[in-house]
DNA sequence: TGCTCTCGGTTTTTT
DNA sequence: ACCGAGAGCA
């Protein structure tokens, strides 16, 4: 193309001028930014500054004049990070990145693409979008209607079967014959169905977003040629998280010209439970002959010593695209490692010590709560920290948790909208009808599903003939028809806005959509009005429960948000797709959240607590998948730790209640793979020399049981040569004894950790009926208790 | 129809 | 231990 001789020349023109964004890169940063033609793999290690050399390429695709900006199309997977990547490209060009309309997700781009081209798959361009409580109750319908029992064969465990095919870009009638037996041999037949209900509902899910667009293009070759060619560079961001789907998307994309620069790291990949796939980044080279690999390994971020322990245990990884990341940064600390009797205990020591580096009384300088991190690998250890958090008053945030738009109340307001917008959204009907209280239970939902069904119309149309047969009657029926009649003057309220202008076929236009007609309330007042007036507000302000006012703030945010929006369906078409639930900062706060949430972040003080084997690494993920599972775990253990700047303190408990049940473990096999010289052993206050007097008996059970025997333990104490250090002591007057089945006899003395001292009254089974001097008559699971005489106190 | 109680399941989570 | 869902009762 003749484009490119223009190129060329501003090409040479720019390197008679000064490139400032060019001058801030490091070596490699910069071959990776000026190797513009061809596939390239930048492997990113962990604070290389890899969003830097992203944003310098972009850059440098439009200063040299390769492309427009509405030429390159860049992916990432999260709304934040391509946010991110827009506001440095503007910065880094000293001017807002105006029109970068391909950059963004994988799912927002491929909702822009599919709106042109839904007539391709039998959809209107006005698809909706599902969320998982959508889909949830699509498929449960699906299943109860194939007569199965949805006890036994949970719609969850179908949605995540069809979201495991998606993910791996397989329609329905592409399951390979190994699959056929998923979910009692209906998995494909219902996932045909499923398809097809999408269909007559105008709606996709997130999967079908890439799945689409990858049948789209292979099926048709003059649309994918369009694409291939206005698309003149791609950009990926994060490869090692892309999924079969995304993976065969970019290839069809990239196919051309193959000017594709796919950034990430394989150590980083930890998302293959959902789907991703390692392979595709290790496979790059295969996939693009002639790819050109530039390893970013300079790391701007942490310590000597922390990079040593992050590299030392990924080297327990096989097949590594290899990397070996360097800083010029200060010795600095050892990486940390300290034991605990038990979770409480690891939450009250961290919770001590993030106290005395907030005052400047551990390490050199006094540190902001906002500069600590603590990152666990399952939600559900969070809590032991916010309890005692909570108690000791120490301000903390969690990050993660339900994102806004998944909060039941932003659900509802949702479906009222929807309905309002398109009223044959069965499925927000379905979700809001008795939504508040309408006295409308499954008998009336059921009438209304099958005068819809008997005449060939939406439920909400249903519902009205219902109403008007008079097959619905009494408070409900009144009651529904006063919905009916709401939704469809809400809907008028709507149309008497304007319309929107229909997206044209032209390729850059990203122009906001045109509004014309008077308005007499604005989108955000009817918003408010639907919400009133259905009374779903009172619903919650009736609402006595803790969480209700929260509740209602939410509510307001959702219909402020409606202000970035031109009209309801501007936002209903965009909200699922990019609303973040940024919650504004009052004052520093110590993080709390998962390693995988902790991906990308990074905090001078981080704390790793439960590092013990079946936690971290968690079982499940090694039952389940083995040596790849440990693999990924691995990778996780190797993102946490870099995630420390400064200082990285790693910890384990012997004892943990787990379900709740107690439960011993041995210290996590990565902390053997940690490099003793690069470790220190902290001595655990109160573990060691704890004035509590030893317990005759159950210590030596419980010691041998604890992970303090471990070989990796040991090994630790004997190169930091602290022999000294013994076999710790119970810090607390109860030893939960495992090996102890229901050995106990009517009328024995006994004692529980809760309840304290008591008489056994009957025995079943392993559980044992306690008549308790304080708490009463208790039936407990015999492993909570010990022989009432033998315990010290 | 709506509330309470028991039972079962329990990693990670974006879009 | 805890949460959510469904069964059983008011």
């Amino acid at each position: 193309m003749d484009a490119f001789e223009g190129a060329s020349l501003s090409a040479r023109a720019m390197a008679a001028r000064p490139a400032p964004y060019l001058d801030d890169l490091n070596p490699a940063q910069r071959e990776a930014v000026e190797r513009l033609d061809g596939p390239v793999l930048m492997l990113a290690g962990a604070g290389t500054g890899k969003t830097k050399a992203l944003t310098a390429r972009i850059v440098h695709l439009l200063m040299t004049g390769r492309a427009r900006p509405n030429e390159i199309l860049a992916v990432t997977f999260t709304n934040k990070a391509a946010r991110e990547m827009k506001l440095r490209v503007g910065r880094m060009l000293g001017q807002p990145a105006e029109g970068m309309p391909w950059l963004g997700t994988f799912h927002s781009i491929c909702v822009k693409l599919l709106r042109r081209h839904a007539e391709l798959v039998d959809l209107k361009s006005n698809f909706t979008i599902l969320d998982t409580d959508d889909q949830l109750r699509l498929l449960k319908q699906l299943v109860q209607a194939a007569n199965m029992d949805d006890k036994r064969w949970p719609a969850r465990l179908l949605l995540n079967i069809i979201d495991g095919w998606k993910n791996r870009a397989l329609t329905p009638d592409r399951i390979p014959a190994a699959d056929a037996g998923a979910y009692n041999h209906k998995g494909v037949e219902l996932y045909a169905q499923y398809q097809t209900r999408l269909r007559e509902l105008n709606a996709v899910d997130f999967g079908d977003l890439l799945l689409h667009m990858v049948t789209i293009f292979q099926a048709n070759p003059d649309v994918l040629t369009q694409y291939q060619r206005w698309f003149r560079y791609i950009l990926v961001d994060e490869y090692q998280d892309t999924n079969v789907a995304q993976y065969l998307w970019l290839r069809l994309l990239a196919g051309g010209h193959r000017n594709i620069c796919c950034v990430g790291d394989d150590d980083q990949s930890i998302y293959g439970w959902r789907g991703a796939e390692v392979g595709n980044i290790l496979r790059f080279e295969k996939d693009f002959p002639g790819a050109h690999v530039v390893r970013l390994e300079q790391n701007y971020r942490s310590t000597p010593h922390i990079l040593a322990a992050a590299a030392n245990v990924i080297r327990g990884n096989e097949g590594r695209l290899g990397k070996e990341l360097w800083t010029e940064a200060e010795e600095g600390e050892k990486v940390r490692l300290i034991g605990h009797w038990d979770g409480e205990e690891e939450a009250r020591w961290i919770g001590e010590e993030i106290e005395a580096m907030q005052r400047g009384t551990r390490g050199v300088r006094p540190m902001d709560l906002d500069r600590m991190a603590i990152l666990v690998r399952a939600a559900h250890q969070m809590r032991a920290f916010e309890d005692r958090f909570l108690t000791i008053g120490l301000p903390y945030k969690v990050i993660g948790g339900p994102r806004f738009y998944e909060r039941a109340e932003i659900r509802d307001a949702m479906a009222y909208f929807r309905l309002v917008v398109s009223p044959a959204d069965d499925l927000a009907f379905e979700r809001i009808a008795n939504v508040p209280k309408r006295g409308l239970g499954d008998k009336a939902m059921q009438t209304i599903q099958r005068v819809a069904r008997e005449n060939g119309v939406s439920l909400v149309d249903g519902a009205r003939i219902a109403v008007a047969e008079g097959a619905i009657k009494g408070k409900g029926g009144a009651a529904l028809s006063q919905l009916v009649e709401d939704l469809a003057r809400w809907g008028r309220m709507t149309r008497s806005q304007g319309v929107v202008a229909e997206d044209d076929a032209v390729i850059d236009d990203d122009a906001p959509p045109v509004q014309f007609g008077t308005p007499e309330v604005s989108h955000v007042e009817l918003a408010q009005i639907i919400l009133d007036e259905s009374g779903y507000t009172a619903m919650w302000q009736n609402d006595k429960t803790p969480e209700a006012p929260g509740r209602l703030e939410n509510l307001k945010e959702l219909v402020n948000q409606l202000d970035n929006f031109e009209n309801l369906q501007g936002f209903l078409e965009h909200v699922s797709l990019i609303m973040d639930n940024e919650q504004a900062e009052d004052g520093a706060k110590v993080s709390i959240m998962t390693l995988h949430a902790a991906k990308g972040l990074e905090f001078p003080v981080v704390f790793l607590p439960g590092w013990e084997d079946g936690l971290f690494p968690s079982q499940r993920s090694m039952d389940e998948s083995g040596l790849k599972g440990l693999e990924e775990e691995r990778r996780l253990a190797y993102v946490g730790i870099t995630r420390a700047e400064e200082v990285c303190t790693i910890s384990f408990a012997a004892n943990r209640r787990v379900f709740g049940q107690w439960q011993n473990a041995l210290p996590s096999r990565f902390i053997d793979e940690l490099p003793e010289d690069h470790v220190e052993v902290l001595t655990p206050p109160g573990l060691y020399g704890g004035n509590i007097a030893p317990s005759r008996g159950i210590e030596s059970r419980a010691a041998a049981a604890d992970g303090y025997n471990s070989p990796g333990w040991k090994r630790l104490q004997a190169r930091q040569g602290q022999y000294g250090m013994s076999q710790p002591r119970e810090t607390r007057h109860t030893v939960i004894d495992l090996d102890a089945v229901a050995s106990f006899a009517i009328g024995e003395r006994v004692f529980h950790q809760k309840f304290g001292y008591g008489q056994v009254a009957g025995i079943e089974g392993d559980k044992v009926e306690v008549d308790f001097d304080k708490a009463g008559l208790k039936k407990v699971v015999a492993r909570f208790l010990t022989n009432g005489t033998d315990v010290p106190f």
